[in-house]
DNA sequence: AACAAGTTCAACCGCATAACA
DNA sequence: GTGTTATGCGGTTGAACTTGT
């Protein structure tokens, strides 16, 4: 039997020091990434792989963009998170030099109080207060104000995702509710055309194709998922 | 200046699943 | 087909930092 990836004796645990740093960037620099199990031992660094893996990920790969967050990329989030969840991976697929760990961090600091504030449930993007008649189906125009949060507090008309955060329920949940419950209707705009990925996404596009009103295109990139936003 | 409360974010943990024997 | 390991993901934690009193 093989050994665990971490075995907990031996191995430096909490904030990395410049020298550990400086270990990891240079041996990913002269041997790539990939093996994470063997490249603490390889690279002279007493962490497990799944710690290394994580502190380049997030915080030495080279592409990364540092710094607040713009609000085009916000709203991006936004739309994506009420498309998909929290599927913070594939949303931080979407916002280029931005980590999984970084979008999250920043939807639950920032974006989810934001939304509360303005009377919105962050986990289905639905307004906590429902009008008494809900709205007829896909009547309402695309928003015209520049970003999302405009969009939210102009026409009160929230994304549709549904209470399990995940994107299986969304449009298939409206068609179920048949206008009988209070539930708003979607009108973020996603206009969304989906490529066939990678094998490992194959599952997640074609729920997304199921669930969503996309165009699904025979186009397949190598190994690069793809999700067109239209806003 | 000192402390408390609130916020941010890097890192860890556990689970799911792909990959392999 | 089954069992085991490696990897990736999302949830959570806690130290560091910021703000308010």
């Amino acid at each position: 039997m093989r050994k665990p990836c971490c075995d907990k004796e031996g191995t430096n645990k909490g904030a990395w020091s410049k020298q550990e740093d400086q270990k990891l960037i240079d041996y990913i620099r002269t041997h790539g990434e990939g093996c994470w199990r063997s490249l603490p031992k390889a690279a002279g660094l007493h962490r497990c792989g799944k710690s290394c893996r994580l502190r380049w990920i997030n915080y030495l790969r080279p592409d990364i963009k540092r710094g607040n967050f713009a609000q085009d990329e916000e709203d991006l989030i936004i739309k994506l998170h009420a498309l998909l969840g929290n599927r913070w991976s594939l949303i931080a697929g979407r916002l280029p030099g931005r980590t999984d760990n970084e979008v999250k961090n920043y939807w639950n600091s920032h974006i989810k109080r934001k939304l509360i504030k303005m009377g919105i449930d962050p986990n289905n993007h639905k307004l906590n207060h429902i009008p008494l008649r809900p709205q007829p189906q896909h009547v309402s125009p695309p928003p015209t104000s520049k970003n999302t949060m405009d969009a939210y507090k102009q026409q009160k008309v929230i994304a549709p995702s549904g209470e399990n955060n995940g994107i299986s329920d969304s449009a298939s949940s409206l068609e179920e509710e048949d206008g009988k419950s209070a539930a708003l209707l979607p009108n973020l705009n996603l206009d969304l055309t989906i490529a066939i990925p990678s094998p490992r996404s194959n599952k997640f596009t074609e729920e997304m194709a199921h669930n969503t009103e996309s165009t699904v295109t025979g186009e397949v990139l190598k190994n690069e998922p793809t999700l067109l936003l239209f806003t």
